[in-house]
RNA sequence: GGGCGUUUAGCUCAGUUGGCUAGAGCGCUUCCCUUACAAGGAAGAGGUCAUCGGUUCGAGUCCGGUAACGCCCA
């Protein structure tokens, strides 16, 4: 073995060869229970970003875990078609060619789209198998697959055929840019200073005026009325009379509308019901037409008059100009409003009414809601659940059509005779109005999430019922990160027990995002992102892993420092070299793949394996809880603080002593092997490569999950720690080179120790010691106590006996400090009253040995003059 | 405007049924190249747990108010 950890030359090497085993398809335990975890599939047309690194750290040590368990563990893997990103991206492509998706018409587009696929759709996958994620590829999904699809146009059918898809015309949220319906929630808020513009129309009776306020001066080109609140005293002569509307000079009426907010502006709204949602709602309840002022590519329609052509933006300033040179500007105010955005190409949407396809969603809320709010499913951290709730409440109907190519066609046929829409899977032959024959696919898609709402079971084979179906279906556990509850994992809800009368999941674990050093957002536009594949080049994929897992507190972001990550990757260096200095002794490739313990260890291995054993029951624990962060520092910190600082130390001792080195070796061996098991999840490449210089029998990544050793620790191993922690101290504070050895006389008066620990005392601490009891005459002597027992260490020509009053006075302090403390509590009548026994009797049990201590201590300064 | 979250060591963060003498990593100070590891070891300094009030024998932890910051929704 390397002196040092080379993380590059491991990780290149082992994610063939656990495939090559199939380790990673559920198959390798056929008889374990099922265990199963679909990936929230990325964007095929992405990279992974370091949030997907997280994403999937995560599922990785549950499935590895589960899979070392026994379970007939699966984590299916599989990319997204992602409509909009992924055409933007090809029509980018042909935009350098001087071309658009019409040059090349629906079908070689389609195509075009394809092929950009299988050149670089397989990205994904090779960072995934960087990153040493452990997903079964022979079940790897794609939502345009046709398994995927049969299933997407089933729902779509049986949707429509309940009433709960419908074709309306609504207002909807359109990206000028990338020419589509969106959802709401492909929509971005961001908070703008604006100008809230108050603009005043006269009555068309000449009998005055009232002046509405707007952030959107363009709009009243398309406006049909002015709406104020029924309770407004301050209008309520004016409901019923019409006004004029400036520039265009058409006359429309004043409405009374409860919509209307009383505190808004002037009180007064103009109404535009071709391009706000709201306006929309007031004309449909007072019978107002809709006017279209704003076109597709965001320019003033024809009915827009002098401003016909005009860019939207350069119409808000010519009619704003407009407005004042004709004296209708009353005020102009600064305004702070959020303004929606594309989520994909970051450019204002247009509210517009639009002929679109819509989910009913009405009718599937409460029984979405009911799985969480009876226990069925849970999220984790909790509180997710409030956001999930509340979402649900407010949800509106959901547009669901898509004015792109690439993505699945909506399977809807409009007769060509009678413009009757037929729904169904296959097209239709015959039109059953008018018996004609031929028929007009609907050009639109579906919206990506529709098809991957149905992920959790159409990866499975749904509708058909499959094997993998009905033995990994519903999945265990859903992980994702929180910005995609709404989008996503709300639907997946609904549709899991809408189709399959099941929620698709049991537990949700949310985390947070991964964030700058600064806490801020990584984004492309600040140029702080950190590339997760950088990282695995310069520190190695477990280093990153591991430091990613060690932040992971539940539900919370994760400001990510390249401060953690160099130090995980010290912790490989670390662990590289336990292992390194564990084959010193322990020939390479004997150590058993499971059990093996010793059967009469030596003091310090059974404290070892005592700890290893509470470790291991803390570590299940917390996973199966999901606290990662808290799981992960658990075991770094057995791994480093116990095992590499105490065991391995103290194992030396044992190692040179023929009488007790064989069961030391066999324990150091079992203790290795069980650490790189536990972490295997973690890390599992640094841990395969060690079990294969260790174990040299299978893969760690098919092993055993290690159960705790029923072995008690040693009396005394806590005062022996202690006292070498005292000399050590002693050492530093007096300014003796470790080399120098001490004298001392040792004092065991209840004999906990027996005296096994003498001679690790001499080998941690350099202390020569006698083991004899109490020195006749004390004076001259420092005294080092832990517990009852005692180290004398004779001052004459060490130190001088001044130089020790100031520890010792320092020491007194304090323990009368915490004296006091304990004895307050004990005072207090109440706590002896109320606080539990025992925890009563661990303060009398400190008041105990803090008063022996302190008497010590100052035996120990009388005796010091 | 509504909701949620955060505020703990110089920095970034843990701290889940209230019992803490409040932890980790990094940074800092001192000593040590001891044959697993200097990508290391040993010892140490550093915190009135944002703030005010309440509940309790006991509050970083529970409740209420305030402030600052962040996120989501309107």
């Amino acid at each position: 073995m390397e002196a040092s950890y080379d993380p590059q030359a491991v990780e290149s090497r082992w994610y063939q060869v656990w495939e090559d085993a199939g380790v990673f398809r559920p198959e390798i335990n056929p008889d374990g229970k099922p265990f199963s975890i679909v990936i929230p599939p990325p964007n095929v047309t992405g990279v992974l970003h370091i949030g997907h690194a997280l994403n999937m750290s995560i599922q990785d040590v549950i499935i590895r875990r589960k899979r070392m368990q026994g379970y007939a563990a699966l984590w299916l893997p599989g990319t997204d078609h992602a409509g909009i990103a992924t055409q933007n991206v090809v029509e980018r492509d042909l935009a350098r060619e001087g071309l658009s998706r019409h040059d090349l018409g629906r079908e070689q587009f389609v195509g075009q789209v394809w092929t950009w696929k299988a050149k670089h759709g397989n990205r994904i996958k090779e960072q995934v198998r960087r990153l040493g994620f452990s997903t079964d590829w022979s079940r790897e999904r794609f939502t345009l697959d046709d398994g995927l699809s049969d299933a997407v146009g089933h729902v779509f059918v049986e949707l429509y055929n309940q009433g709960l898809i419908y074709r309306g015309e609504r207002i909807i949220n359109w990206c000028p840019r990338c020419h589509t319906a969106l959802s709401e929630i492909e929509v971005e808020h961001e908070d703008e200073v604006g100008e809230l513009t108050h603009i005043r129309y006269d009555f068309s009776d000449g009998t005055g005026s009232v002046v509405v306020a707007t952030t959107r001066p363009e709009t009243m080109l398309g406006d049909t009325a002015v709406a104020v609140h029924p309770d407004d005293d301050r209008y309520k002569d004016a409901i019923g009379k019409t006004v004029i509307v400036p520039l265009i000079g058409r006359e429309i009426p004043i409405v009374a509308d409860e919509g209307v907010e009383l505190e808004f502006g002037t009180g007064a709204v103009k109404v535009t019901p071709a391009h706000d949602p709201l306006d929309f709602e007031i004309s449909q309840r007072h019978d107002l037409p809709a006017l279209k002022v704003i076109d597709t590519e965001a320019k003033i329609t024809e009915a827009g008059g002098e401003f016909f052509g005009q860019d939207r933006f350069e119409a808000r300033e010519a009619v704003h100009h407009a407005l004042k040179k004709q004296g209708y500007i009353v005020e102009v105010e600064d305004h702070h409003h959020s303004v929606g955005h594309c989520s994909r190409c970051g450019t204002v949407v247009e509210p517009m009414l639009s002929l679109q396809w819509f989910v009913k969603v009405g009718p599937m809320i409460e029984p979405s809601v009911a799985p969480i709010k009876d226990g069925r499913a849970r999220f984790v951290p909790q509180r997710w659940e409030n956001n999930y709730f509340r979402w649900m409440e407010n949800l509106r109907d959901w547009c669901i059509s898509r004015q792109l190519w690439w993505g699945h066609r909506i399977p809807a046929w409009y007769c060509n005779g009678c413009g009757e829409t037929v729904v169904s899977v296959a097209a239709p032959t015959t039109c059953d109005g008018c018996g004609a024959s031929s028929f007009e696919q609907e050009q639109d898609v579906l919206d990506t999430w529709f098809s991957s709402q149905l992920w959790p079971f159409s990866t499975m084979g749904w509708p058909e019922e499959t094997a993998d179906l009905a033995k990994f279906y519903p999945t265990n556990v859903l992980v994702t990160a929180y910005d995609i509850i709404y989008f996503w994992v709300a639907r997946m809800i609904m549709m899991g027990i809408h189709f399959t009368d099941s929620e698709p999941f049991q537990d949700i674990v949310i985390h947070g995002l991964v964030r700058a050093a600064d806490g801020r957002k990584m984004s492309k536009s600040t140029g702080n992102t950190i590339d997760p594949f950088d990282i695995a080049d310069e520190y190695g994929a477990d280093a990153l892993r591991l430091a990613l897992l060690q932040s992971a507190a539940p539900g919370h972001d994760i400001p990510l420092n390249i401060e953690w990550i160099d130090a995980a990757r010290r912790f490989g260096n670390k662990i590289w070299n336990a292992v390194r200095f564990t084959l010193n002794h322990v020939d390479a490739g004997t150590v058993p793949a499971a059990g093996g313990y010793p059967g009469d260890p030596e003091p310090a291995d059974a404290w070892i394996l005592s700890r290893l054993g509470e470790t291991i029951t803390e570590y299940d624990r917390l996973i199966d809880e999901y606290r990662f962060s808290d799981a992960v520092g658990l075991l770094y910190n057995f791994a480093w603080s116990e095992v590499f600082d105490w065991y391995l130390e103290m194992a030396k001792t044992s190692l040179r002593d023929d009488a007790t080195a064989a069961a030391t070796r066999q324990t150091l061996g079992v203790v290795m092997r069980d650490l790189l098991a536990l972490f295997h999840p973690v890390i599992p490449y640094v841990t395969e490569e060690l079990w294969s210089e260790l174990v040299g029998d299978g893969l760690v990544a098919a092993g055993t999950w290690p159960t705790p050793v029923d072995v008690s620790a040693p009396n005394g191993m806590d005062e022996l720690q202690a006292l070498i922690v005292s000399v050590r101290r002693f050492r530093a504070e007096h300014q003796l080179s470790p080399k120098r050895t001490i004298e001392a006389l040792v004092d065991d008066p209840d004999d906990v120790a027996a005296d096994w620990w003498k001679d690790q005392l001499a080998a941690m601490a350099n202390v020569a010691a006698v083991y004899t009891g109490p020195p006749d005459v004390v004076s001259g002597h420092t005294r080092l106590t832990a517990g009852a027992m005692q180290v004398f260490i004779p001052l004459d020509g060490l130190v001088d006996v001044a130089a020790e009053r100031p520890r010792l006075e320092k020491a007194i302090a304090e323990t009368e400090k915490m004296l006091g403390r304990s004895h307050a509590k004990l005072n207090n009548p109440n706590f002896a009253e109320r606080a539990p026994a025992e925890v009563v009797a661990a303060e009398q049990q400190r008041v105990a040995e803090s008063s022996a201590k302190l008497e010590k201590l100052r035996t120990q300064l009388d005796e010091l003059s």
